[in-house]
Order: structure tokens, then C-alpha cells, then sequence
DNA sequence: AAATCCGCCAACCGCCCTACC
DNA sequence: GGGTAGGGCGGTTGGCGGATT
């Protein structure tokens, strides 16, 4: 079973204090049977949710409160959909997360029948992995190594690079890397090397800009582009007692914010704004075309947007 | 066929917040 | 202001089942 107080959270900290729904003696844990399903779901569907701690003595079950609302959120509630994430829908993690970072219920907010925990359980077997081989950092979505990047693949055409997207992920590889030798450190010509450095700098400049074009619309303390957590849409604090709340106050601006970043009209703007342009990584004058565009960007493989084709022609020699 | 490995994901954990008294 | 209850969050664990040896 599991170690006690194992995890890292736990370690190094002051005495942990123990809620009473935490004291688990003589509660049932691990996997759920139909039985304990039947019997909380009739009971949520005549008393509805809430008062979780008292919830498992009425409802006539031996569970901790927690592990009831986990149970119902995660997988009983009508809504919550089934199945594999979709093509759409992992896109739409990625564009999120890059722009939210490890905000598992906001990102599941707007994906709708799926669980924060689910989005969570997919992207760390899944997408984090998937972008590691694309050579990009999946906790800042930014280029782990110039040189590090998957060369077990052919490189692809200028035109191949403005049709990427992270379903069919593009790799960084000039025609050199197509002539692997041993030596395969020094591939990347210099020309290129320092090309991709200097943009990635742009690039990182750019997403600043971003945060402080957000910052001047009142989205504080939103985006994290260092990757962390910690910092969240109320400033210092998780979201609190349920979405229906939030929906009412600042977090309903934030999401029509994100479904403006989601939308069609967005990616528009992103394939006009991203002309590549090697002289300018400025940032547009248009705010939300300019977020749009530092925000897919990377989405799109970073180095179509930035890489120019004088660069990328060597790509297909 | 049996043993081992490994990825997936449901469930648990501690921490933190707000609301209430 | 302090204590407690209720609830939500992200991080982590470990059982399970399929794949591999």
C-alpha cells in the first residue's frame, strides 16, 4: 500500500496538522466498487452536492468526505466525459497550458466533460513526453537545447514548417543533421546556432511583452512563464469554492479572455502577425492579435514563425 | 506459460483558501 | 483576530493490465 506522508510535499515541513476528515480509522479506501458508486450517486441525486464530510455517514458509506467529492468530480457526475482526448482537445491542453501552466482545474474549465485530474494523468503520460521529444521544455514550452533537439528525423520543407502544428511536430534539423556523423554536437552549422539563439532570446523578450500586455488589461499574476505554480487569477490564491462563483466575479473576464485566444479569428490573426520577419520580433500594436500570436506561436513550432527562409532553405538543400 | 517490465490513471495526500462563528 | 469547517487545488503514489522477455 502506500507509504505514509511519503510525498515530497510532505517532507522537510513543520508537523503536518490533521484535518478530521483526514483521520481516516475505520474508513475504506482504495478503488471504489459499483456498490459505493450506486450509493453516492442516488444519494447526490436526491440531497445534491455538497457537505462532503458529513455526505458518507448519510449517504451509508465508509469513505472520508474527500474521497466522495473526488469520486463524484472524477467520475460519476453525468458530465464528466469518457474516453480518449481527442486531437482537438489535446491541442487545446497545450495552447492552455502553455499559457496557464500546471492550472489543471482552469485548463479543464474550459475543456468541457473533462476533469482537472484527467488533463493532468494525460499530460504528464502523455503530452510532457511528447514534447520532451520535440526538444521543448513541456514546463516552459520553450527550447530545452538548441542541440538537443530529435535527430532521429529527416528534416522537413519551408512549406512543411508553416503547415506545423504539434499533431504532426516539426523538428529543428538542418540538411547537415540529415548527414549525421558522429560528431553530432557540431551539426548545426554556427549560422544557425546563433540564428536560433538570438530568436529564442526574441522570443522570450516577446512573451515578456505578452505578460505585461495582459498585465495592462487587468490580467495580473495570470500567465507564469517560468513554468511554476503558485500564482493564480486572484492573485496569490487558488481558485476558491467552485467555478460558479468565479464565473461571476474577475474569472468570467479571464475565460472570455481565453476563448478569445481559442477562437478561429485568433489563429487568423496569428497566421497574419507571424510573417517571418528575421529584423523584428517585435510584437504587434494590436494587443490581443500580438498575444495570440506570442501565445501560438511556439504552437505552431516557434521556428516557422521565426526561423527565415534564407535560414530554412538550407533545410532543403 | 511464467516472470518481468512499464505505462496508465484512479485515488490519496498535504496544503491552502474562504466562510463562518 | 483566532479557530474551525468545508471545499478545492496540484503533486504524487501504487495497483492494474497489457506488452515484452
Amino acid at each position: 500500500m502506500r507509504k505514509p506522508s511519503s510525498s515530497p510535499a510532505a517532507a522537510g515541513k513543520a508537523a503536518p496538522k490533521t484535518t478530521p476528515c483526514c483521520s481516516k480509522v475505520g474508513l475504506k479506501r482504495g478503488p471504489w466498487t459499483p456498490e459505493e458508486d450506486e450509493l453516492l450517486a442516488s444519494y447526490i441525486k436526491k440531497e445534491g452536492e455538497g457537505r462532503w464530510r458529513t455526505l458518507p455517514k448519510k449517504a451509508g458509506l465508509l469513505r472520508c468526505g474527500k474521497s466522495c467529492r473526488l469520486r463524484w468530480m472524477n467520475y460519476l457526475r453525468p458530465s464528466v466525459k469518457r474516453g480518449q482526448i481527442a486531437p482537438d482537445e489535446e491541442d487545446l491542453i497545450l495552447r492552455l497550458h502553455r499559457l496557464l501552466g500546471n492550472r489543471w482545474s482552469l485548463i479543464a474549465g474550459r475543456i468541457p466533460g473533462r476533469t482537472d485530474n484527467e488533463i493532468k494523468n494525460y499530460w504528464n503520460t502523455h503530452l510532457s513526453k511528447k514534447l520532451i521529444s520535440q526538444g521543448i521544455d513541456p514546463r516552459t514550452h520553450k527550447p530545452l537545447n538548441t542541440q538537443s533537439f530529435d535527430q532521429s528525423k529527416p528534416s522537413s520543407s519551408q512549406a512543411n514548417l508553416h503547415q506545423a502544428s504539434l499533431k504532426e511536430p516539426i523538428k529543428i534539423v538542418s540538411s547537415a543533421l540529415e548527414e549525421t556523423t558522429s560528431d553530432s554536437t557540431h551539426i548545426i552549422s554556427n549560422k544557425e546556432n546563433e540564428y536560433y539563439q538570438n530568436n529564442i532570446n526574441a522570443h522570450l523578450d516577446d512573451q515578456y511583452h505578452t505578460d505585461h500586455i495582459l498585465a495592462s488589461h487587468g490580467y495580473t499574476n495570470l500567465l507564469n512563464y517560468d513554468g511554476t505554480s503558485g500564482v493564480d487569477l486572484r492573485g496569490n490564491q487558488r481558485l476558491g469554492n467552485g467555478e460558479a462563483e468565479d464565473i461571476h466575479t474577475g474569472t468570467e473576464d479571464v475565460f472570455s479572455f481565453l476563448n478569445s485566444l481559442i477562437n478561429e479569428e485568433a489563429f487568423q490573426q496569428h497566421q497574419i502577425f507571424n510573417v517571418p520577419n528575421v529584423n523584428s520580433a517585435q510584437p504587434s500594436s494590436d494587443p490581443l492579435a500580438s498575444i495570440a500570436a506570442t501565445t501560438f506561436g511556439l504552437n505552431t513550432g516557434w521556428e516557422s514563425t521565426l526561423m527565415p527562409s534564407s535560414v530554412q532553405q538550407n533545410d532543403s538543400k
